[in-house]
DNA sequence: TGTACATCAGTGAACGCGCGTTCACTGATGTAC
DNA sequence: TGTACATCAGTGAACGCGCGTTCACTGATGTAC
């Protein structure tokens, strides 16, 4: 009763997640439906006869890394809801938190950036009951204020919807300004690797430029939305 | 001279064309990265070696690929963008053009969204490519309006982006929204496939009135952008 | 605290299978005269 | 038009390899008394 959970169990799980970690891993370099048994089992270093104590098959693994990726977004999502600034601190803080996440977690976002639409049902319905998850969330804040000025609850969620593709869209452009592993860039970036930072940097500048000014126009179009 | 190709390169176009359409078709239920040679060489019923006569690998024959689904949409992007009616004509004009265009090369479609993030390299960056003159297009369609309005290139390119992405992802969501072949839907459509076929219509028209809405509040953000 | 038995995470060997790639080949199409 | 040679898209057999899955097993952990 005293002790956490037992050893044994203890030990489960740090298995468990080490095949969740490793999976994560090889998934930066190819797909789900691509990705192998033995290769994940090799990584930990298990037999592959192992997987089978925590996995179903890779699809279950699949779903499993939905979780741990899109959970740590809530907690991100929330955040930046609460904030009650202007618009315009808001829509930085959002382009700030949603930077801050890709450079925190790539994996976890490159994840379901490819398998949001990859070969996978039960993955794909994972992160689609996910997203729809954070739309309600985003919906019920935008409610407080846009109820009041005559929003139907029809048209809040249209606009959830708007954002949050808007934010996933965004994560994934901030993803490919990151410098990649394996990146073939050009010469002066293979003679000078800080180059490389550099250009990374600015790009990642370049895109948070961008979708700053595209939730402009979104929160210009909320404004008047009532009046067209 | 007078022939028009030569019967035997016109048999290799016939070959390389089948392997194509094979190659799409396996990848409704699976990614690039998972699809096998053989498996696309079996589809055609030609041996295996045969293959290379045409691709050098799975990769070249995606790249291929993106070029065959991008193309078509050119046509459809210039069209939408000579319709000179007003924004409200033009909204509903785009979904529409983006509904037919899912319903007409779905496979196209989820190739391409699901190969935007994916995990072949040349791929990825064959559909950016392609993507960004699309952009370029878009950009250049608005700027024959908006440089008189007062807005900077970078602005037009920027609002450029967010209808690109937003089309892109209405497609994705249509797609979603179609009767799937191997769909685990409930018990009343797997009895009645005619009632699937209706909740696939009203899911498809849903996404529609959502897909207007979001590009009206697009719209509107457009039109008081030099306001703020 | 000590003992006897139950549980079960991880092992390691074995299996049949389909994979990508290579190679020398065949025979229809193309070309030169 | 007819003939002799060149080209090359597609063949089919062979290869070594890594795959997912199964199975009886081991030995540390857990439990009952």
């Amino acid at each position: 009763m005293s002790h956490t959970v037992g050893v044994r169990q203890a030990q489960k799980q740090k298995t468990r997640q080490a095949l969740l970690d490793a999976g994560l891993r090889l998934l930066e370099e190819q797909s789900l439906s691509s990705l192998g048994l033995r290769e994940v089992t090799r990584l930990v270093g298990v037999a592959p006869a192992a997987f089978y104590r925590h996995f179903r098959d890779m699809a279950d693994l699949g779903v499993a890394l939905v979780e741990e990726a899109l959970g740590s977004l809530h907690v991100m999502i929330r955040a930046i809801l609460a904030e009650q600034n202007g618009d315009e601190e808001r829509i930085e803080g959002t382009v700030d938190a949603v930077a801050r996440h890709v450079r925190a977690y790539p994996a976890h976002v490159r994840f379901i950036a490819r398998e949001r639409h990859g070969g996978v049902r039960p993955v794909r319905e994972a992160i689609a009951a996910e997203l729809g998850r954070f739309v309600d969330e985003v919906a019920a804040a935008f409610a407080l204020q846009l109820e009041a000025d005559g929003w139907s609850a029809e048209d809040i969620r249209m606009l959830a919807e708007l954002y949050v593709d808007h934010m996933v869209m965004t994560a994934a452009a901030f993803l490919e300004a990151a410098p990649d592993r394996s990146a073939v860039a050009d010469a002066s970036a293979s003679e000078d690797p800080a180059a490389a930072d550099r250009a990374a940097s600015a790009a990642e500048a370049r895109i948070a430029a961008t979708a700053r000014s595209q939730l402009r126009i979104i929160s210009l179009g909320r404004q008047h939305w009532r009046d067209a």
